[in-house]
DNA sequence: GGCTAACATGAGCCGGACTCATACCACTCG
DNA sequence: CGAGTGGTATGAGTCCGGCTCATGTTAGCC
């Protein structure tokens, strides 16, 4: 599931020690990012707080958005792991109960996951091309790139879901929900640390009655 | 209508030159955040650029994201100003006439305006609270969280338009609308650098389904 | 055991944010 | 008109973070 070197790394740990620390580089990035930002966070904290010299640091990761981009992957990964482990125990019959799903489990990451308010989750489903260069979500456009699989396999989960009714109106739909919902929920995240209830309830709706007007009940 | 000063600066400049010296800054600011993005853009440029020493610089601005929060700020009443403008010069009858006026003119100040893409308008309506650090939208959370009154100016002409059917549901449907809105605006953006038309058609439209469901059509 | 190539290390370089000691100026008052 | 005074202007310099690279270390092979 995880494939962290995806052409994210500057070198591929060969030996398991070397993976082990790329490992807990991740981790301690994902801790510094929710103690301290993205602005904040410096290398050499990440590297002492893994126990790893700076030199090696940059042995794996070409620069600090390349740290960052590689633990945005890992979450994305384990994120529509999750998605795709709950929908295969229990597929559902209707596209607006599979939303809410994956709502929920958004906001069941934002919980349990360090860092993982990073992944800026609706650049995934848009292209990467635009040639402005703007801030900190600058550093997942690139990082994303590459990873359109992912998104076209998120893709055709809800197109199996809504009755195979494809096509780029659809997909032109799909990318403003996904905008949009990740907007407000990173709303609800600010409003209150654990997610504003209401909030995620009115994200939920949001979704379902901006869909509604194009995607057929079952 | 501009108030630059309004707690932003480390001091209000009191003659004529120095007002300018300020004004001079920010334009210089948000040409290099179109050029550069944030990251790049280094207070020595700014400085430089508008003819300022840096010692100068820094009498007025406490540090660089004081510096684009006062741009923000600037921005952000401008874009206020011409909805406020547009509407005393033809009120509208229809609450949707109104949200595709705001989606319109917002796309009109992100063609034209220099740095307008920084503003992050979802952050306007919501409370500022949130302890969590989140990289580049950190810096707007502080610079707009003394500005509740343009918030509840924007919030007002909405009642207003939607016939005084004021209350807490309205409230927060509101700033879930302006939330999406805004990040489906920025996606237009991304896809294309003049904004792509689908998707601003595609916000409007968004908007309209998810306040159906709560403003009566007059 | 010696040789080579890959890997590991951290002192140090570079540049950017920000400061502060000094110079300057406008204005007042003797 | 000149000395005094409080605010303002300046840019050399400090501090610190991202990143490199010369050197030391290890692993694998003959």
């Amino acid at each position: 599931m995880t494939n962290v070197a995806g052409g994210t790394l500057r070198r591929r740990p060969a030996q398991r020690r070397s993976a082990e620390r790329v490992e807990r580089m991740l981790d301690e990035c994902a801790r510094l990012l929710d103690e301290v930002g993205y602005e904040a966070l410096t290398t050499k904290e990440v590297a002492r707080r893994a126990g790893v010299p700076i030199g090696t640091f940059y042995q794996f990761f070409s620069d600090k958005q390349a740290l960052v981009r590689a633990l945005a992957l890992r979450n994305l990964d384990a994120f529509l792991g999750r998605i795709v482990a709950r929908l295969s125990a229990a597929p559902l019959s209707d596209w607006a109960e599979m939303t809410d799903l994956a709502v929920d489990e958004f906001v069941a990451m934002k919980r349990t996951t360090p860092g993982f308010g990073i992944v800026d989750f609706g650049e995934v489903l848009s292209a990467p091309g635009g040639p402005a260069i703007r801030g900190t979500e600058r550093m997942l456009d690139a990082a994303l790139e590459n990873n359109a699989i992912v998104a076209d396999r998120l893709r055709a989960l809800v197109v199996e879901q809504a009755g195979g009714a494809a096509g780029p109106g659809l997909d032109r739909a799909l990318v403003v929900a996904v905008e949009a919902a990740d907007a407000v929920l990173k709303l609800a995240f600010r409003t209150r640390p654990d997610g504003d209830p209401d909030l995620v309830a009115e994200c939920k709706l949001l979704i379902r009655r901006y869909l509604a007007g194009l995607l057929p009940r079952t």
